[in-house]
DNA sequence: GTCTATAAGGGGATAGAC
DNA sequence: GTCTATCCCCTTATAGAC
């Protein structure tokens, strides 16, 4: 039985380990989904043995929920940021900037998010009806104050953030199609933030 | 041997069973990826045996592959017809709309072409780099002459096509995140379809 | 802590009766 | 055409030596 396995005091060597594993199983959980990914391929990827492996995590599951736990914490910290400093207009456009930012700097983290919500997301339900509900509306409402005050035009915020989820995920999530089309030596992030700034700046200023 | 995997003539019997497989197995690829899919779960959903499933196709993998194919002969059909006739921005929003109405409509089929690129997309890598490419090159003239003609507004067409992909499939591929915050008793499509009018006329609108 | 060997079970596919 | 029984590989997980 491994005596750590839930993030309390651990060696230097422990914590080496158990990072290197939870790369690999990020690289394969984000190429395969959760069915797809093998421990072999996990083992694999992080240059150790399968027992091994399954001597730091006691199962694959318990490797998928580290990782999702571990996205959870921190892929919603640009929306919370989301706050009443400075111009409204601007504000969202620096969140469309980070949120496109985070797809092009953690894609694997933006595919496990994607293949657990597009199948059927029930590891995470709970905080998606919860913590992430709740966070919309409130920012929902921070929005609507905008749009009442005459800051920003008048725009469904719910849908708004929806759109900049949608819009900027994409550029992770389907990248495999978006290279197809632009060519697998063209980077599309510079075009697409140049896009983006532009479709919501012109949605949105007054 | 099956005689008729390839869409010959079958009997009326034939017919009726291949097209119960192909519901079924739409309903689970989608809901699982490919890996995560049993020929069980398929074999349940069709309401019939394993082995005689496995007569009609011959492995899981062609399953697949027929849905596949089935599902790109129709997939890109809006775009097709994205023309020259009557007005840009209307012909741009009728777009929208009608890729809406696929995601509502068929949200299965949207799902199952979501996992194959999110997964790397390494079985329709061809049709994405040929016909894909081919027919959003043609189309990014044609707005082009849009732009050039003062029809409506500077816009990136690449990105806008992509943004249009996004934003649409998003209703369908994310709808377990849309429902947890919206309430499952919400229907978003009606919002959704008003803010997607809204987003792309304040851009385009010259 | 790490390895080799292996148990246990799931899942794709086939054999052969009917 | 359809079924039951079964083969066999792949994959998760464990046993036990070192």
């Amino acid at each position: 039985m491994r005596q750590e396995a839930n993030g309390k005091a651990q060696t230097r060597i422990q914590k080496e380990k158990t990072a290197r594993i939870h790369t690999a199983a990020l690289s394969v959980f984000a190429a395969q989904g959760f069915r797809g990914a093998t421990l072999d391929a996990i083992a694999l990827e992080a240059g150790m043995s399968k027992p091994n492996l399954l001597y730091y995590f006691e199962s694959k599951e318990a490797i998928h929920t580290a990782l999702i736990d571990k996205l959870m914490q921190t892929w919603l910290d640009p929306l919370r940021e989301l706050n009443d400093e400075g111009e409204p207009l601007d504000n969202i456009l620096n969140y469309v900037k980070r949120k496109l930012q985070m797809s092009r700097d953690y894609p694997r983290e933006s595919r496990l998010f994607a293949n657990e919500i597009l199948q059927g997301a029930t590891r995470i339900q709970h905080l998606l009806s919860g913590e992430l509900k709740q966070l919309v509306n409130e920012k929902s409402k921070l929005i609507q104050r905008w749009v009442m005050t005459g800051k920003i035009r008048d725009v469904d915020p719910v849908h708004l953030i929806f759109s900049i989820w949608s819009l900027t995920q994409h550029y992770a999530d389907f990248d495999a199609q978006i290279q197809a089309v632009v060519g697998a030596d063209t980077d599309p992030y510079p075009d697409a933030e140049a896009y983006l700034t532009t479709l919501f700046s012109r949605m949105l200023q007054v």
